[in-house]
DNA sequence: GGAAATCTACTCGGATACCGCGTGTCCGAGTTATGGTGG
DNA sequence: CCACCATAACTCGGACACGCGGTATCCGAGTAGATTTCC
């Protein structure tokens, strides 16, 4: 499987499409976005309930009520949506096999305790280019380029659709 | 769960103690490592013959035989290893949600088949960067970070082990 | 003493079992506009 | 006209079911050095 969960990729979709035109956030119910995107409802429920947490989004409890960037389009970086939804995650986690090395038959050396495992050293350095290289890129940014690959209708076409769906 | 699978996590520690005390690589057969390391027998065969098919070991068959190092362990890089385990992994697998917008009622239009997806490719470039980070460590450079934090007797003790265990 | 047969310690690959976790679904509770109803 | 009430459309959180893949184990087949046996 892959390592992000596939409540990342409908996150950072499910925020892109809050960019209005004019690049500021807008208003959606979390139905809305489900629908718009054929997602599962509830499942994206929760995801949203882990982007407001994280404090990526507000929410609007009751009827029209939805959810609103609670910061600028430009400020949410991909990093912060992959470690809102999928927190606590790692590339690697370390075993620690030197602790279990047969030539220490069961009275394990401090420094095998407190010496922290190279290879984990080099998996955590690794994880964390990965982690910058996704913190260059916002959810404005991104929007900005889907557009430029896409028809000029395509941002109309959702904007109609949704008020189309408000109104009937 | 974590993205490196633990066969990772176990070739690198094996391909580390294949190095000695000189910087060569040394023979050895998968029982005496996963003893040494106290890892599951079984499993680190199949480790091993990913690591072989990858060309990273080569296999000295019947009695007596085992695995030796097939380049010399400055030229395996941590990345080799990752990839010969855990080969065809993505950090990200996308579910093409731009295709199934409801905007496009059951008709697709092609740039949304053809275009890559705008959250793919910055995915895969964090992905690319990982591999890179992991790409400037060798099974020797990691080998002698280790020794440096380590008690000179440690690699004796591990010599001796292996010694003793061959002759009785 | 030398050749042949047997034994042993390996590498391989397939089949399978277990189990945690990602994914998705269902349901109930709390909140707030909206629309209807009665005085 | 206004107060009140029911309803609908939301957000939230817990519980649960399903299935896949990581982890591990078992077993049989093939290979080759070591050992024994036998002439």
């Amino acid at each position: 499987m892959s390592f992000f969960s596939s409540g990342v990729e409908y996150a950072i979709h499910s925020l892109m499409c809050m960019v209005d035109d004019s690049g500021n956030g807008r208003e959606m119910s979390v139905r809305e976005i489900a629908e718009l995107h054929g997602m599962p409802y509830d499942y994206l429920g929760k995801v949203f309930t882990r982007l407001a947490k994280a404090g990526l989004v507000s929410s609007l409890e009751g009827r029209n009520g939805g959810y609103q960037l609670a910061r600028s389009p430009a400020e949410i970086t991909i990093r912060d949506v992959a470690l809102a939804i999928d927190e606590n995650k790692t590339l690697f986690d370390c075993r620690e096999v030197r602790q279990r090395m047969a030539v220490f038959d069961s009275v394990i050396p401090v420094w095998a305790c407190d010496t922290p495992c190279s290879v984990r050293l080099v998996m955590d350095e690794a994880q964390r280019q990965m982690y910058e290289s996704l913190a260059r890129h916002t959810i404005l940014s991104l929007t900005r380029r889907m557009l430029k690959k896409v028809p000029d209708s395509y941002p109309i076409q959702i904007s109609e659709w949704l008020t189309q769906r408000r109104s009937g």
